[in-house]
DNA sequence: GCGTCCAAAGCTGAA
DNA sequence: CTTTGGACGC
């Protein structure tokens, strides 16, 4: 086997035919035709079209480990970008994996932003940052942008920030700086969007600070405005790969094309099936007119599946069929039979859950006839994540172990986020967001006119924010005990700041680009080791004892959370590299340890597989979601089977879909139809379950108003027996008819103002929140409710309904 | 300046 | 139903 130590020995030359005679490639024999055609073809530009579950990673790792063993190249002249950590993660380990040792010299292997980010901060000052800029997240920039809009004058109830943040981030997922935005999207955001746009691009070099968007635009903008440099790096990396190109938007093409612009040695590898990102950007387009850009590029098609058995093949192939304008693959696979795909429908979420629940538990204990299977080997994959909700209820209660993957994120925690606010503030002073957030945080007196006060004084003398402090607080212009406090705040700061040593970057010179090192950051040797400066901060800040002090029953859990937070601390070498590592990796930090099934969202499965798969909730207006298709119309359609199809392939034996007749929405119970996807699905590679039990199987067809009842046994056979027949179909379309007209239930039935005045003192009535009761007072449109569960309140006569109910 | 109460809005998707 | 932000009273 290869290794790096004998790697060496070729450095600087042009190898491949000696290296190759001279080592064996077991990797190579474990390919199939067209994986080893795409992984042999090492020069020029190659397409590699690979299906679902056909070895588009077996593949592209291959391809690296014969790029090195060939000695075509050396690790640190690949660059090879994927679209989430996951994937580089998994592609580190399978290079190392077939070299026989870790992959730790690829230090191009990454997320286009991590990438970005190490490109950036050697060059940050060609776009006027400074090479310690800080990355804000989602939230920063809507706060950011908050601001903005407020000194403009904009009502922001009526043009909400997060409208502008999505507007901006689609400008530069295509690539547009605000000089370049098209006339046609002058209208964005009231009009005053693209103003708006070159306000906040200002503001961020004055923060310091780049959005994730910018990581990619910035340096497009760079290699665009300084040649030279964009020359270094097509010499530097000789070879590129990238994963999931469908996914990948303008500005991340423009990167691509300028960096792959030399020598043209590009290896891309990509499904336009799964192409299922569009929302944020990303063309297919890009897929589809790859020989364009790269003429004379060798296209391979993976058609293989090594993943899925026939039946859950062809439901999956039934599907996409649906879509116009595919490259066209048709998957095959050698393995034949297995079970079908399995459909079935429920009453309501909730039973969907617990059905779910217990066959997943039938298949832990194996007596689903298919022996025991462990929890990792099962997944549930929604179309929305509070759809997981329902299943975390239920698993909870019955005691299932689970995990959610890119749920809620550890890192997106207010504890969290305040901590690191403290970080930044501490590595960075003139981090001004991050000042703000924790300026108060403990309360320290310190209200809206005290920062009024501090954000003025650091205008006025043209300094950040910490300055700002401490000049008003020395010249006596905060008063009253949030002087002392923020004095004692800023001094803390000082002297955290002295404890810790700010980056020392040392941006390599062109000699390291020469000699084969890739650009390094180092930093100085802090006094206190971070983990124990950061306990320090949290402690001495009062921010600890602020949660020990909060009654709330989840205060517990947030100190839990903290110290979580600092002993991850240990594995980063100083707070910079960790709040980096924050910032690009919102991995959820789950434990991994035990058998749980897990729980994701359709996008976030890709590229993974699970011998069982369970897809709930395919409805119509949940899945296909009615807010893709109302923004995109047919193209939002075809995303969302695209979706579908990569929700079926995810499975590896056994795939069950599932769909409800009840969902409540904002607490409101709707009846809902079965998905149109569900029509699709080939008949003869799907099986419908009859429902377990009296329950289940009747949807549509009942009032949603009262609480859900047992459905007839007629409704459950008609499910079972009819659901194929056309008859059934026509049936639940015109049920779709009835179903939106029926009159809704409870917040939506306002009362008008005559039947308001219908109301007597014993009526019984219904309120949303807070249940039965029975009026106790009339005060005008206002009405003092004496609640069965929640006791006397003064509610408004509009948001309760007249009831007959009885009380128990 | 801080806490409490109430009305209104929100649920795609994510580095 | 849950979360959030604004209004109001202390």
């Amino acid at each position: 086997m290869s290794s790096f130590d004998e790697m060496d020995a070729f450095e600087g030359a042009s190898l491949s035919s000696r290296a190759m005679a001279a080592r064996p490639q077991p990797y190579l024999d474990a390919l199939n035709p067209a994986q080893r055609e795409a992984v042999e073809c090492l020069q020029g530009p190659v397409l590699m079209l690979a299906g679902a579950g056909t070895g588009k990673t077996k593949a592209l790792t291959a391809r690296i480990v014969h790029l090195l063993t060939t000695g075509t190249a050396r690790t640190n002249e690949i660059l090879a970008v994927t679209f989430t950590n996951k994937a580089a993660r998994e592609m580190k380990e399978r290079v190392g994996g077939m070299l026989g040792q870790p992959a730790e010299g690829m230090p191009w292997l990454g997320t286009f932003h991590a990438i970005c980010v190490k490109l950036l901060r050697r060059h940050a000052e060609l776009v006027g940052l400074k090479n310690n800029f800080t990355i804000l997240d989602t939230d920063d920039v809507i706060r950011l942008l908050k601001q903005l809009i407020r000194a403009e004058g904009i009502d922001d109830k009526r043009w909400p920030a997060r409208a502008l943040a999505n507007v901006i981030d689609d400008w530069k997922n295509r690539a547009l700086v605000p000089t370049k935005v098209p006339v046609a999207d002058a209208s964005a955001y009231n009009g005053k969007g693209v103003d708006l746009y070159a306000q906040y691009q200002t503001r961020l070099i004055e923060l310091n600070a780049v959005d994730f968007g910018d990581l990619l635009l910035h340096m497009v903008t760079i290699f665009q405005n300084h040649p030279d440099i964009l020359e270094q790096y097509q010499r530097w990396f000789r070879f590129i790969m990238v994963d999931e190109y469908q996914d990948t938007n303008v500005a991340q093409y423009l990167w691509l094309r300028l960096l792959a612009g030399g020598h043209k040695n590009i290896c891309c590898v990509g499904d336009d099936d799964q192409s299922i990102y569009g929302w944020r950007g990303a063309e297919v387009g890009n897929i589809l007119r790859f020989d364009k850009d790269f003429p004379g590029a060798k296209v391979v098609r993976l058609e293989q599946n090594y993943r899925s058995t026939e039946h859950i093949l062809a439901a999956a192939s039934g599907v996409i069929a649906g879509n116009q304008g595919r490259l066209g693959k048709e998957l095959w696979t050698d393995a034949k039979g297995g079970e079908k795909v399995r459909l079935i429908g429920h009453w309501d979420g909730e039973e969907e859950a617990r059905w779910i629940g217990e066959e997943i538990e039938a298949m832990q204990r194996g007596t689903r006839g298919q022996g025991p299977r462990d929890l990792d080997q099962m997944a549930i994959l929604v179309r929305a994540s509070h759809q997981m909700r329902a299943f975390e209820d239920r698993f909870l209660t019955i005691g299932l172990p689970y995990r959610v993957i890119g749920g809620p994120r550890f890192y997106e925690r207010l504890e969290i986020r305040d901590a690191m606010a403290y970080f930044r503030v501490v590595t960075s002073p003139d981090d001004a967001l991050a000042f703000e957030r924790i300026v108060n945080t403990p309360k320290r007196g310190l209200g809206d006119k005290a920062q009024q006060t501090i954000q003025m004084t650091a205008r006025e003398n043209g300094v950040s924010l910490v300055e700002g402090a401490r000049l008003a607080v020395e010249n006596g212009l905060i008063k009253g005990k949030g002087a002392g406090q923020l004095r004692q705040l800023l001094d803390n700061l000082a002297r955290w700041s002295a404890m810790t040593v700010g980056p020392v970057l040392e941006i390599d010179d062109e000699s390291v680009l020469d000699d084969g090192g890739a650009p390094q950051m180092r930093f100085g040797e802090p006094d206190v080791p971070h983990y124990e400066l950061a306990q320090i901060i949290l402690d001495e800040s009062g921010y600890t004892t602020m949660w020990q002090n909060d009654k709330n029953p989840d205060s517990p859990g947030r100190l839990e959370n903290l110290k979580e937070l600092v002993s991850q601390l240990e594995n980063f070498e100083n707070l910079q590299g960790f709040l980096e590592h924050v910032s690009l990796i919102m991995d959820n930090a789950s434990d991994d340890a035990g058998q749980k099934v897990s729980i994701m969202t359709l996008h976030g499965s890709k590229g993974l597989e699970f011998p069982a798969v369970f897809l709930p909730g395919w409805e119509d207006g949940l899945f296909p979601s009615q807010r893709s298709m109302d923004e995109s119309g047919l193209k939002g359609l075809e995303e969302e089977r695209r979706l579908a199809y990569v929700g079926i392939t995810r499975s590896e034996e056994v795939c069950t879909i599932s769909f409800v007749g009840n969902r409540r929405v904002f607490g409101q119970w709707q009846s809902q139809l079965p998905s149109r996807f569900i029509d699709e699905l080939p008949d003869e590679h799907v099986e419908v379950l009859t429902p377990p039990g009296l329950y289940g199987g009747g949807y549509g067809a009942a009032a949603p108003s009262e609480a859900p009842v047992r459905s007839s046994i007629e409704e459950k056979v008609a499910l079972a027996d009819g659901y194929n027949s056309p008859g059934w179909k026509r049936m639940q379309s015109r049920a779709g008819q009835y179903g939106t007209a029926q009159p809704k239930p409870a917040k939506n039935q306002i009362i008008d103002v005559k039947a308001v005045s219908s109301f007597t003192l014993g009526d019984r009535v219904f309120h949303q929140k807070f249940g039965y009761g029975m009026i106790a007072g009339i005060d005008g449109d206002k009405l003092e409710v004496e609640f069965d569960k929640a006791g006397l309140k003064k509610v408004v006569a509009a948001y309760v309904s007249a009831s007959d109910d009885i009380p128990f």
